[in-house]
Formats: structure tokens, C-alpha cells, sequence
RNA sequence: GCCCUUGUAGCUCAACGGAUAGAGCAGCGCCGUCCUAAGGCGUUGAUGUGGGUUCAAUUCCUACCGAGGGCACCA
């Protein structure tokens, strides 16, 4: 099989010390797809681009195994070689995925660990939809990590632990009663901590009764023990529910409180090593040499902090997994944090592996402002599930009313699901996202929901097709090499590139360019779709072999769908 | 003030330093005896400003202007 990877190396083993880089995808009137060279050697010769191009192409002609994957290899422009592969390699391609059970899957990654960190809610607290961006970025990065080879440990890191508990402990013995809490646990919680942050701005005692609070149950006060894993097992009961509505699963879940029984050790350690020295009460690590601002690692009454527990964190799992890389998809916002975190963790010595802050931009409201729980300005994410379900089950009810009701409801939740999902992931993470009912719930055009019924006509196809064509493709064998429609050639061009995909995305730890590729096939696909008749073709190789080509799109559909973590219904 | 992120079409977003800057939505004009019209075809329309590096800059550097976030006992 013919694929972008294998000419790339090709040509990178063929003409030694000329830096260049595939780069262009296909476009019809260029030849399939082009390289560029880049130009400090034309420099250094004292020879015009042109002329370099042209000897570079002609040393690429001189290769057979090329020459016999290619049609043509000409320099076409100042820095460009265009290279138009045979037809014959992209039939050889689309017969590789057609057979293949995970179509395009690779062993990239043999041998190698990696802990993606994901998710990671605050008990206590619903999750937003700003909760969705780290949930799902994470969850596909994850997937797409797993599908190149890699081992991937897919870890929830519950803020369970901290000075936030012991204000909500302070307001529950204030203002709370058991009665509200087992009614409505997620929302009787966030009043007490809504009506903390009210009432502090009028009485500034209650800073210090939060804090009293968090160091009594640091130090193992049974009181506040009880009612802190009390309100724990209310929150994760909602997250569950959650989680199995995104359809999420994460290898470990463990919470901040669970490193709270290392961390003197490593406060120690920090110590004795002279790391950490004590500063206006607290203990704090001095960064001024990175220029970053100090780390603290203990408070001055004594208690832990975020980022005390992080470091054991971190020790921990190069301890125990020993992985070569490690992704938190967290937010821009704790951008200073991470910063800190690598810093001391590199006096440690813990930078064993590859430690990177997999960082998003914010959802912020329409007015392009911070979500708040506090606040109260943040639309829970139960609530934008429900509405994206509500407005698939509206629009399938109207396409395809044949569909029985229960299937309706499980069609209407992948179709609701991914489009939030879609959304999310055809975004560069970095940017920040404005949250917008209308354009998170779009169905048209660039969705999830777009690929999704895509996958859905192709496949209603193969099914009108039936057995009987099945059985017909043993006796007439397709014959690819009459898929010569440009819209079939564009959608064979198209495929080849899947894994190129997939590793892009991987390298970059982003998910944008995948999710554009599997809109672009489905886009290429849809044009097929309308202008080639499969089921009447009269021409038995020939429909045989576009019965195998959608057959394998859809199936390239899914698998990147499924990628992001977006599921593919048969009929929608 | 310092740090992170960001500025591309009316709107929401793309573009390993490469060719004529791509999509979707909205707008305008088409396509229905036909495999699911959540579709297809056509069309209008854009790189915040000034310098610099480069054969080549939306991309890198720099200054300015604008936006979001963060910066010692929250996570």
C-alpha cells in the first residue's frame, strides 16, 4: 500500500541532505499531492530554485520503486516538485483498507506508556459546559494515541482535596441540613458554596473559617472527614452519570486526597534538599532563576497545597508507569501553574518523561466572560446534553419517522452527543470558545451530526445492496481500476490520507485536523453520493467495486468518529 | 507591570515557513419520477497596524493596538 508516510520516506532516503517536507494535499489540477524543498541548499549551491527543483525531481524519477508509484514527478515552480501518484496505488490502498479490520491503525507507539489526564471535575461542583473541552479533548487524544500503538492510561484526577472543601465545610455547619443534601446533593452543595462566597463579602471572618476548616480535616478532625466523603459520594454519583452519558471511561480515577499520606515525605525531601525554604510563614519554592514567581508548597497554618499534591502526584506515577509521556489536558488558565509544577519537578529530577500541559482556551458566555459556578452564570452540562437529545430526537422524528421510538432515543443521543463532541474537537484547542446554543447544536454543514448521517446513507446503501451482492462479489470480483469518475477518484485520493491524519493530530496533540478530515470525507463522499448511481449500475465489476469503495469510507467514518469518541449510527 | 492564550470573509473557525489563504453558517441563484435534501452545484466576501528575518510570512522576531485568562497561602 501506497501512503503519504511511505513516499515521504521514500524521497527522504533517496535525495540525502536536501531538507524538504511533503506538504500539499491532494488538489485535482495539481497532480496528487506536491512537495516543496526547502531552500538552503539551492543557497549554498549558487544555483536558481528552479534548477534545484528540476535536479530533485529528476534523482526522484531515477527511483523505481517510486517510478512505479508514481505517474509523474516534475518540477513544476521555484521550490516545487509535483507528484501525481499512479491510479493503480490508490486501488492498492483502497483494497489495504477494505481488508483491514482497524483500517489504518499503526504500531507506532510499541512499546512506549502514555498517561493522558483528563476530565478531572471538582467534587462538589456540576460540571459545566466549560467541563467538556478537557472531558473530550482528552478522551480523543487518548483514543488517538491508543489507535498509533501506544499503551494509554487514561487517568481522572478528582479535585477532591483543599481549601475549597473546608469553606464548604464552614457553610455546611453554618447553613446546611442533612434533609437538602440527600435531596439534591450536586445542588445543595453548590448553594452552600454560592451563599460562602456571598456572604464573605461582608464578612471577612469566613476566609479564615474555610481555611481552619480545611486544616482540621487535613489533620484527620473525624467530623469534617465524615461530611467531606459524605459530599464526595454524592458528586461522584453524578459524574458517573455523566461520564456514561458521554459515553467516557477512564483507567484510573483517583482524587487529590488520596496523595495526602506522601506528602510530608516529600515536603521533607523539598527541605532537606535546601529546594524549599520558609517565606512569610509559608514554605515556598524560589523560581526568580526561571522567572517565574515562587511555588508554595505549604501554608502557613501548616496545610497542603494544590501544587504539593501534584508533585507527589507526579513522582508517583513515574514510579508506577513509568511513561514516556504525559498530557494534562487542562486549561489555559492554570498555564502559571504547570510552568511551576515542571520547574520544580525538574530539581526533582522528575522529568523522566515527557511532561506537557495539553492546554485549552476557556468557554467563556456570550458576553465573551469566564464562567462562574460562583457565579452562577455557567450552564451545567446536564442541561446542554439534554437539550442537544431533546433537538436530534426533534429533527429525526421529522427524517425518518419509520425509526421505532426506542431506537429514535438511542439514535437521538449519539446524534445530540456528537454534535456537542464535534464541535469541540474541530476547534484548535488553544482558542478560547464562546458558548453558543445554536452553533454547538448545528447539524448542517461542518458537523458531527453532518458525518454521522453521511455514514448513514452509505451505509443504506450496502444495506439495499443486500446478501445476494455480497454473494455476487465472489462470483464478480469488483474491479477497482473502473472507479475513474473524478468524483471517485477524489474520494480514493482522500482516504490514502487517514493515517497522515491521525498522526498529525497525535504530534500535535490536537484534534482539529482529524475531525477536518473526516468532515472533508464525508464531503468528498457526499459528492459521490449525488452524482454516481451504485444500485442501477448495470456494469457488475463496476458496482461491485463502488459497493467496496463505500463500503470502505464508511468504515474510514467510523473509525475516525470513533476516534474523537463520536458514535456512528446504522440508520438515522 | 510580568506571564499564558488570542486577533483571518457579516458570523464561527482552518491553513508542517510554500503554489490562486480553505470550510461551515448567513446572503444570492440553481438541483425532487432517482441509493435518506441533516444533501449537491454555482456565487458574493477576509489575514488588526508598523517594522524586521527569508527566494517565500496568516505562520517566525519586534513594537503598537484590541480581546480572554493568570500572577503567595483557591484549584
Amino acid at each position: 500500500m501506497y501512503d503519504i508516510a511511505w513516499i515521504r520516506a521514500r524521497i527522504m532516503a533517496h535525495v540525502p541532505g536536501i531538507s524538504f517536507d511533503v506538504s500539499v494535499p491532494p488538489t485535482p489540477d495539481l497532480g496528487d499531492f506536491a512537495t516543496n524543498i526547502a531552500f538552503p541548499l539551492a543557497k549554498e549551491q549558487k544555483k536558481p530554485p528552479m534548477e534545484v527543483a528540476e535536479h530533485v525531481a529528476s534523482a526522484l524519477r531515477a527511483d523505481p520503486e517510486l517510478s512505479t508509484a508514481c505517474a509523474s514527478i516534475t518540477a513544476s515552480a521555484p521550490g516545487f516538485i509535483n507528484i501525481t501518484l499512479r491510479a493503480t496505488s490508490l486501488y492498492a490502498s483502497l483494497r489495504a483498507l477494505a481488508s483491514a479490520s482497524r483500517p489504518g491503525a499503526t504500531k507506532d507507539g510499541k512499546g512506549k506508556t502514555i498517561i493522558v489526564e483528563y476530565s478531572s471535575p471538582n467534587i462538589a461542583k456540576p460540571m459545566h459546559v466549560g467541563h467538556v473541552r478537557s472531558t473530550v479533548i482528552g478522551d480523543a487524544l487518548a483514543n488517538i494515541h491508543d489507535f498509533l500503538g501506544y499503551r494509554v492510561i487514561r487517568w481522572n484526577y478528582l479535585g477532591d482535596w483543599g481549601t475549597q472543601f473546608g469553606k464548604l465545610i464552614a457553610a455546611y455547619k453554618r447553613w446546611g441540613n442533612p434533609h437538602d443534601v440527600r435531596k439534591d446533593p450536586i445542588d445543595a452543595l453548590v448553594k452552600l458554596y454560592v451563599r460562602f462566597h456571598e456572604e464573605l463579602t461582608t464578612d471577612a471572618s469566613l476566609e479564615a473559617a474555610g481555611q481552619e476548616e480545611f486544616r482540621k480535616l487535613e489533620s484527620g478532625d473525624t467530623e469534617n472527614k465524615r461530611l467531606w466523603q459524605w459530599f464526595k459520594k454524592e458528586s461522584l454519583r453524578a459524574f458517573e452519570h455523566m461520564y456514561a452519558q458521554l459515553g467516557i471511561r477512564f483507567s484510573i480515577m483517583t482524587g487529590e486526597s488520596d496523595l495526602q499520606k506522601d506528602m510530608p515525605a516529600l515536603v521533607a525531601f523539598l527541605e532537606a534538599q535546601g529546594i524549599a525554604k520558609e517565606s512569610e510563614g509559608a514554605l515556598i519554592v524560589d523560581l526568580s532563576a526561571q522567572s517565574l514567581p515562587p511555588a508554595l508548597i505549604r501554608k502557613s497554618d501548616g496545610a497542603s497545597l494544590y501544587l504539593t499534591r501534584e508533585l507527589v502526584g507526579l513522582q508517583k506515577r513515574l514510579d508506577h508507569h513509568n511513561p514516556s509521556a504525559m498530557f494534562y489536558v487542562v486549561g489555559n488558565e492554570q498555564s502559571l501553574h504547570f510552568q511551576q509544577l515542571f520547574a520544580v519537578g525538574e530539581m526533582l529530577g522528575l522529568r523522566t518523561a515527557d511532561l506537557m500541559h495539553v492546554k485549552y482556551g476557556l468557554v467563556l458566555n456570550a458576553e465573551g466572560q469566564k464562567l462562574s459556578t460562583r457565579e452562577g452564570n455557567a450552564t451545567p452540562l446536564a442541561e446542554v446534553l439534554a437539550e442537544a437529545v431533546v433537538r436530534a430526537g426533534a429533527v429525526i422524528q421529522k427524517k425518518n419517522p419509520r425509526l421505532s421510538q426506542k431506537e429514535r432515543a438511542r439514535v437521538a443521543r449519539a446524534v445530540g452527543i456528537g454534535a456537542i463532541k464535534y464541535n469541540d474537537l474541530r476547534e484548535l484547542r488553544t482558542s478560547d470558545i464562546r458558548f453558543d446554543w445554536d452553533r454547538m447544536l448545528d447539524f448542517s454543514g461542518s458537523s458531527g451530526p453532518y458525518i454521522q448521517y453521511t455514514y448513514a446513507r452509505l451505509m443504506s446503501i450496502a444495506r439495499k445492496a443486500g446478501a445476494w451482492a455480497r454473494l455476487s462479489r465472489l462470483l464478480v470480483r469488483p474491479k477497482c481500476e473502473l472507479l475513474t469518475e473524478p468524483q471517485e477518484e477524489r474520494l480514493l485520493r482522500h482516504l490514502l490520507h487517514f493515517t497522515d491524519a491521525v498522526r498529525q493530530s497525535a504530534t500535535s496533540r490536537t484534534t482539529n485536523g482529524l475531525a477536518l478530515y473526516i468532515a472533508e470525507l464525508a464531503n468528498e463522499a457526499n459528492r459521490f453520493y449525488e452524482h454516481v448511481r451504485i444500485l442501477e449500475d448495470t456494469q457488475t465489476q463496476r458496482r461491485n467495486a463502488r459497493l467496496l469503495l463505500i463500503e470502505t469510507v464508511a468504515k474510514v467514518l467510523k473509525t475516525g468518529l470513533g476516534l474523537l469518541g463520536i458514535q456512528t449510527p446504522e440508520q438515522i
